[in-house]
DNA sequence: GAAATATAGTTGCATATGTAACTAAAAGAT
DNA sequence: ATCTTTTAGTTACATATGCAACTATATTTC
């Protein structure tokens, strides 16, 4: 049989999960220089940098929710984001557990320009794409992200 | 204008890039999770084991040309997996600061059944695919790695 | 409304990882 | 042949990360 997947053999360059990594790896340290360099952001900071930038008042909570980060990454990359005056936190008026987070004026000064950056990294990866292909991605990914994310559930 | 980047909002959870790194992450992970269970084997070590159980008497400089893996990650796995009494090191005969790797016996045991447990793993995720989805998915991660790829040594 | 349980966020500790420095052997240059 | 440079691999150190334990506040239960 052509697909009986128990009698082929692994030949790791052509193994899904292996791609995904290498792909995803190297996307990220690229992107990731950038910010270094340019902003002295690590990744972790630079998401929520993106997300608060994107709406105000989030608590970590809810930071941690959507960026797939764990609440102690999340806890750490404010802190950090905060102590540079990127990043201020507010008293949440209904917890008093929680804080409300924003950019600071300066945060957003930087929020200003690393929206072009990311979009413009994106866009190159994308560029290589007819958009057919594009849509096919999307469609792809969302695809792939769903069935890995019930695994993760079940096991 | 529609396609107008420098303009676009930037909405993390559309992102290319986050997009990737949490599908690899997830998938990656939940991976891990089984090997480390089943056989104590990182992910670094189980790659090794892949490419050493797929073409025995690799230097590790093959390896980590062939894993993405730098040569101090190969290093330690390779460590951990000769202490663990997997693989063997034998001296090259053409260069002495060299070693040749192999699996040992118990290697072998472990490799054989890691074969069809990654199988699985990858076949979990292909299944959700129909065929003609699965071979655009060939292309446009190739074309994604090879764009990536060429980022990394321009910059 | 007290006691028990759950949640927001932080901190400590143990481990992992990346970078640079190092040792030893090869290859190349003069 | 010797000096220089490169390469294979390891080690050391500094930093990052993940997990468990912790503090403080909310929520639930009785």
């Amino acid at each position: 049989m052509d697909h009986d997947d128990t009698s082929r053999a692994l030949r790791l360059a052509e193994f899904l999960p292996y791609r995904l990594s290498v792909l995803s790896n190297t996307v990220s340290t690229a992107i990731a220089a950038d910010y270094q360099r340019e902003f002295g952001l690590n990744i972790w900071q630079w998401r929520i940098m993106a997300v608060i930038g994107e709406s105000a008042g989030l608590t970590a909570s809810d930071v941690a929710a959507r960026t797939a980060m764990d609440k102690v990454a999340v806890s750490r990359a404010v802190a950090a984001l905060e102590a540079r005056g990127l990043l201020q936190r507010q008293a949440d008026p209904g917890d008093a557990r929680a804080a409300l987070l924003d950019l600071t004026e300066a945060g957003r000064a930087i929020y200003e320009q690393i929206v072009p950056l990311a979009l413009a990294h994106e866009r190159r990866l994308l560029d290589t794409l007819t958009g057919q292909e594009q849509q096919a991605l999307e469609v792809l990914l969302d695809k792939l992200a769903s069935t890995a994310a019930q695994g993760r559930s079940l096991w």
